[in-house]
DNA sequence: AAGGGCTCCAACCGCCAGCGA
DNA sequence: GTCGCTGGCGGTTGGAGCCCT
């Protein structure tokens, strides 16, 4: 007999879209009893017809213990700038240093939210650069010098090895002791930063 | 009330690296 | 060495809901 799911080619094919609510319990009832790992078994096994790769992704994203959701704190997103700052791109990473969130929310986050504030912020640096000469173009520069680092080097902070940086290997889950030993590196410059785009 | 535009976010897609056969 | 499979990642898209006119 034929399988189910299966087109003229004989290919499988999957469902896609939104998940339902049966999906979900399903997908976190087999992770309940068997883990979270060989995702296309845990997709054939489960019941569900998904991709191993689109129930990575829910569980991940949605149905996983201790997920965040929304209400991203002041701090969070400082962290968040931050973090961009140094790492660019690199949603997993940031995400692995913000308890409880997605790489994929971060993501989302940044595209609709962070991204629009620091083309505004360099706008106004911009703007106010042309009217305040002097120390502001000490600051554009530095900012500039930042950008072309990042450009030059393929990360955001020049010569900067993020993994030499971070031992991830050795670290505990979610250690933020990091953080602090890179705040105490980034302080001056991001304050100074900070300080000018404030006043 | 309606409908057009905009925003946000869940989910998909394509690429790449790692690993085992 | 190479091939195929799988998982992980970042970029992108689609649609639901909200807002404005």
């Amino acid at each position: 007999m034929a399988p189910r799911n299966v087109d003229g080619s004989g290919k499988k094919v999957y469902n896609k879209g939104a998940w339902t609510s049966e999906e979900d319990r399903k997908l976190t009832e087999y992770i309940d009893v068997h883990g979270p790992k060989k995702w296309k078994t845990i997709a054939t096994k489960s019941g569900l017809n998904r991709c191993g790769k689109s129930c990575r992704l829910r569980w991940l994203n949605y149905l996983r213990p201790n997920i965040k959701r929304g209400n991203i704190s002041n701090d969070e997103e400082d962290l968040i700038l931050r973090l961009h700052k140094l790492l660019g791109n690199r949603w997993s990473l940031i995400a692995g240093r913000l308890p409880g969130r997605t790489d994929n929310e971060i993501k989302n986050y940044w595209n609709s939210h962070l991204s629009k504030k620091i083309s505004f912020e360099k706008e106004k640096t911009t703007a106010s650069s042309a009217t305040r000469e002097g120390t502001s173009q000490e600051v554009t520069g530095i900012v500039e010098a930042e950008r072309e680092g990042a450009k030059e080097s393929g990360g955001p902070e020049g010569n900067f090895d993020v993994n030499q940086f971070f031992d991830f290997s050795a670290e505990g889950t979610y250690g933020l002791e990091w953080v602090n030993k890179f705040l105490e590196i980034d302080d001056d410059m991001w304050l100074s930063k900070k300080r000018y785009c404030i006043s």
